[in-house]
DNA sequence: GTATGTGCAAATCATTTGCATTCTC
DNA sequence: GAGAATGCAAATGATTTGCACATAC
């Protein structure tokens, strides 16, 4: 299995763009850890590292890494999207509380196959889907 | 059936707050379109029928009506969320192409049990989900 | 060498907030 | 009459853009 570096280089080669330290400093960064990240946080985290990656650099470098396939939009919460890996590592879905934002992370591999279907119906190339559900954690529940 | 508006005017009065014809006049807009709305075009549909209502008394409904589920957060996209009904109207999911943002609308009954497997698995009370599929459409596919 | 990428500072856009006024209960 | 809600204008915070400089190919 290629390592995300690697997806990444061939990517940027097929699209006539360039590679740069930089991206390679946010991507390394980005599949270090395995947990879900926003932009804000990816910049602090480098920055306290001491990598001098601007916000606007991270910004820019997205669009391609979505378009890679390398991530994914988790969920837009607090203002702000907050992003999951795809490539990798098992994709999972999210159970979110309404009220306290609480999250709990679950498989379903029964949607495999309803991007399977769905494919086919109406001609996709599907890359991947999002599934939340939402509704009110134990503590909350009790309070609304 | 109960009429959105009762709904929401039994809300607000269980949480004792106060009703206005503002509030009234923004929820007869939104369920008057079966579509998805965001808060900038709700904004100015309400202009145009020379309904005087601002943004921020918008802003301020929308944690209401999602609280007492007349509608739901249907995606993020172009920098602000999009909301749709799920009160009084069939659930659908949505299939959307990463490049264009083209949206393709379908359903998906196996996801009721999900969410009732889930509701009991972590004692959640579950008001709904959120069910994307990503990908490129038949256009889009043949040029990335 | 050229076009792309970077960092910075400024601009933009969605959303939120402070406040004086108005209205609901 | 007290507490909520409204509209406005200003503030906030995420994201984008313009631009001069640096760098990958």
């Amino acid at each position: 299995m290629k390592s995300e570096i690697e997806i990444f280089r061939e990517f940027i080669r097929k699209k006539g763009l360039r590679n740069t330290p930089e991206r390679e400093t946010i991507i390394e960064e980005i599949f270090a850890s395995h947990d879900h990240f926003d932009v804000d946080e990816l910049y602090l985290r480098l920055k306290s590292k001491k990598k001098k990656i601007s916000k606007p650099s991270i910004y820019r470098l997205i669009p391609y890494l979505l378009e890679s396939g390398l991530i994914q939009e988790a969920y837009f919460e607090d203002g702000h999207l907050h992003y999951e890996h795809i490539y990798g590592h098992e994709h999972h879905c999210h159970l979110r509380c309404l009220n306290c934002g609480k999250i709990i992370e679950f498989e379903e591999k029964y949607l495999k196959k309803v991007e399977n279907r769905l494919a086919e119906k109406y001609d996709f190339l599907v890359k991947g889907h999002k599934f939340e559900v939402l509704g009110y954690c134990p503590k909350c529940k009790a309070h609304i």
